[in-house]
DNA sequence: AGTAAACTGTATATTTGCTATACACCTATG
DNA sequence: CATAGGTGTATAGCAAATATACAGTTTACT
């Protein structure tokens, strides 16, 4: 049996490769390929219709002057639309376009069918066994939310 | 208590805090500040003394150019050492220098702190949902290496 | 009302880590 | 001994992000 620093080490890899996987851009509808940094910020603002820029940037965890980059990149390819907030001129608004909702649904099924292969490997762990998982995990963010912050 | 999506969500979640966390540039002594990229290459070659350029390239999983350029920067910082092959005058043999050497201690006394959190909250975990887990992580790997690969 | 502070988004230059392409050099195989 | 394949490298370019500075707008204060 695989001892705990063995276990960890498992887990790192596997991290690593799942973020090496995750970098891959992604083909969604007509021919339109979209990076990792793009489509995510494509989910929030699905997620979050007419967040604005500063929003966004503290959400995805970045600086204003990056996401106003990313936001001007995927106007120019049509995903997403800026509009003045009608509360204030200084603020801007964010939608998804036609083209950026197909997109977005595309990613929400693929995310779905990348869940269900998940579950279907979760569904053969016992419940006890995922109940002891979700406590480690939940101690093992804790203690990334400490370190980090 | 959490289905399996959750449960999928969650694990989603704390990746992605790790490798943010990962990706803060740490001080290692002296002032000498190395990004995940640069501590990465010197831990590999720590571990493969004399390894070739094209060598640490597949290790990492970049272009043999990325890895040149990497090598450079680190020979500048006076982390590493370039030997021409006793064996061949077309390949290099590459060597941490002193500093290096530290720099790779520290990294490793690092990784065994972390090691050591990482195992105290492994250890609250019962040893037959650890067996469970290392199961699931396995299949996990193996579904990445199939849609990666 | 008038002004300063704080907040909006943006422009610009720079950095990091990488790829792609082309290349010069060395080695091995026929 | 030629040529195919393996070394490492130079160079240009890209994506994503930071840092800095800035112009315009809103808020707060007196």
């Amino acid at each position: 049996m695989k001892n705990d620093k063995e276990l960890a080490w498992l887990m790192e890899r596997i991290i690593h490769k799942y973020i090496q996987y995750e970098k891959i851009p992604q083909q969604y509808c007509d021919g339109l390929v979209l990076t990792q940094p793009e489509i995510h910020t494509i989910a929030i603002i699905g997620d979050n219709e007419g967040i604005n820029v500063t929003a966004l940037a503290k959400t995805r965890g970045i600086t204003k002057g990056a996401a106003s980059q990313m936001i001007y990149k995927l106007r120019d390819k049509g995903l997403v639309e800026k509009r003045v907030s009608p509360d204030s001129d200084a603020e801007l608004n964010l939608f998804l376009t036609e083209m950026g909702k197909k997109a977005r649904e595309e990613h929400l099924n693929r995310y779905k069918t990348n869940g269900e292969k998940f579950a279907s490997i979760l569904n053969s762990v016992p419940k006890e066994a995922k109940k002891a998982m979700v406590e480690f995990f939940e101690a093992f963010e804790k203690e990334l939310d400490r370190i980090s912050g």
